[in-house]
DNA sequence: AATGAATGAGCTTTCATTCAT
DNA sequence: AATGAATGAAAGCTCATTCAT
């Protein structure tokens, strides 16, 4: 506006951090106590700013929550695709470094947070898991599926349904979390995630069941 | 106002069936409105009393839920149960019907329901996912992996971890449902669960991939 | 409710007075401090009930004041509309009536305090307006009009415009009640509206000038 | 601040003129949303300055519309007063410039919206009320009346109560904005402020009635 | 002279729960 | 056994005002 020195960055309060220590705040008290039962002024308090503060940054409770899912939303996305990329060698290679990815994102109970918040919400507040899904799922789903198509075009994978067959695969990892984190039901080892993956891919790559006839590969 | 529709008898109504009316009621908002945003008022209008009269049959909301878990939880358990006992045959088709009771249970919306609201208000209510493991968790899965360890003692089974082997079994389902419920994620199909099950299952039986000496068995 | 008895009108709470209590206290607060200025917190503890109870009879702050338009204007068009019926007879003494009944309206604060809001908020609230217009204005105004063009057709009255004609009859009303009410601006005699009647239908009846030439009715 | 003598180069924004554009935005916005619906964020905004900046010119917000109402004050005092001064000679001629000035000041919406907002706030900030009285309303009235009686001490106005007869002179012009601005109740003409007048000063002349004996003066 | 981040009191509204009837 | 009027403690959100920069 006046003339000249505008360019440099004005030493703003706090304006710049501000958003991310509210998202921070947000996300422990969501993780504890959940969306609805977490008050905006509890987010406040916990950030160590006052309630009208928080509505300097997000216009809404659940633009907080929005922020939340987007922030966490972006890195697995990109790491997830990342890996999608280098997939055409090896298929079995590839699956386990894929799960494996997942496996350490959802295992950090920061990320994990998010989803379950997700599903938590999405019964009451379906723009979140509209969100959720465009930012994550219908990148992520399509490109683990095109995988396996991949697979059986190259005559790695038996002619499965890819759609169905991903679900197969991310199932058990899904599952094993959720047993884990909402009712407290954990393998005798404790999480051991590897333990999981192992074990999965195991039958993935020689089924579950000893075939009567003995021509089977050795396990 | 007043003194008006007396045309009813006033015959004593069946104070008998009025939890379970109310249950009904319940569980149909909550479906669709989810835990949080149903209002007592709401409940006792559908269920056609006065929003006093709840508090006379539950002493608090919470205790709605809890008795529409433990409503939906006795037959599952049962069902499950039974399933598990005339198991000892043939592992392959035992599973078969294993997983087809529990997809058949939990497709219809009114029984998945309950799960989906276990996992909702699990963090903020501990007591109603301790609830729910016990009376239901904790008698299926603890079955189930008996199964698999019956399956590899008696030689048809691979020698698979039993506890991690459930997670693979089991999961596909339950990402399948979480999938299609919470994200509207459909198969091109359709929901097709029997599609999802025998997929599964053809995995289950002859493994994901197709090895590279091939002395397998065709499927 | 027990068994035979149902016939009384039962005695309930204050079921029936609460929301006329609800309305007075209100209408005090409202001519006192306006509407934006009065919280319902304020209404509630001047009506002797909790906040929330006042909830339970009008379903949001701008519904009271609705209803106080409501409640107010009902009797004034009834007597309004039953002035212009005896019309028929004497023009003059009818205008006299005409304008002694609204004026012993207006002149009670009570009464006179609702158009004043009315007025206040229809900036910011239209839907007030157009209720006050429809409800009140859009009765009493059309039937004004035609009483003047009734006396027009009969000859007791001069070819004037009806409609511009009401707001020379009317308007003195008005702007003597503004001066008084928002500006404290009154006669040396106080409000005197029969003055103010008096001397405003002298000048209807002959004119406000002397002519120059003197063939004209004597005062 | 700074030390002494620190002779910066930087351009001094119009101080001057600002709380001028700080009162252009005011007042628009004060129309189209009332003051009470109208934050200093939207003043700040419009008038192209920060927030901090409002209160560098203005104490308050209140401040803001008695600054807006001051200076709307003073002009239309100067010109009204001017109006009574060369009005000795001919009283219908006078009356009708009078109101003639008086209607175009008040059919411009900027001009207006003063006193409109003036009654708005009245009943909660008296002093702003207190204001326009001094300003506008003690000067203006008095002077009226003043010409009025000398009309009757000069035997050009019938012998009635002067300040009883300023109400029924300036009453119609009231009204008519009133029911115009804010009912959006508009002769079928539209607006048509000389058309009223027109009429007005007929009615005044000539009066309402028709003499039961036909001496009087024609039109 | 100017900014805009920060404050905090205050608003309307909701709702699980109580209790006089 | 049943009612529903009443309560009161939050909740989300707004905004005039202050003040460090």
């Amino acid at each position: 506006m006046a003339s000249s020195d505008s360019s440099e960055p004005k030493f703003r309060r706090r304006a710049e951090e501000r958003p991310d220590e509210l998202l921070d705040a947000a996300l422990a008290l969501f993780v504890e106590q959940g969306y609805a039962h977490t008050s905006v002024a509890q987010i406040a308090r916990a950030a160590g700013v006052s309630k009208g503060a928080v509505y300097l940054y997000f216009p809404s409770k659940q633009a907080i929550l929005e922020g939340l899912v987007q922030r966490a939303v972006a890195p697995v996305a990109e790491r997830a695709l990342a890996q999608a990329d280098f997939a055409q060698d090896d298929m079995r290679a590839t699956l386990g470094a894929v799960l494996g990815v997942i496996l350490a994102g959802l295992s950090d109970p920061q990320i994990f947070a998010i989803p379950k918040i997700v599903i938590r919400e999405a019964v009451v507040a379906p723009e979140i898991a509209e969100m959720y899904r465009h930012a994550v799922l219908d990148r992520v789903l399509p490109a683990a599926i095109e995988l396996i198509r991949l697979g059986i075009a190259k005559g790695q994978v038996r002619p499965v349904d890819p759609e169905l067959t991903l679900r197969t695969i991310m199932g058990p990892v899904v599952l094993h979390l959720l047993l884990a984190e909402v009712f407290g039901i954990r393998p005798e080892r404790g999480i051991a995630l590897d333990a999981l993956v192992a074990n999965h891919l195991d039958i993935l790559l020689n089924g579950l069941f000893i075939p009567d006839t003995g021509t089977r590969k050795d396990v």
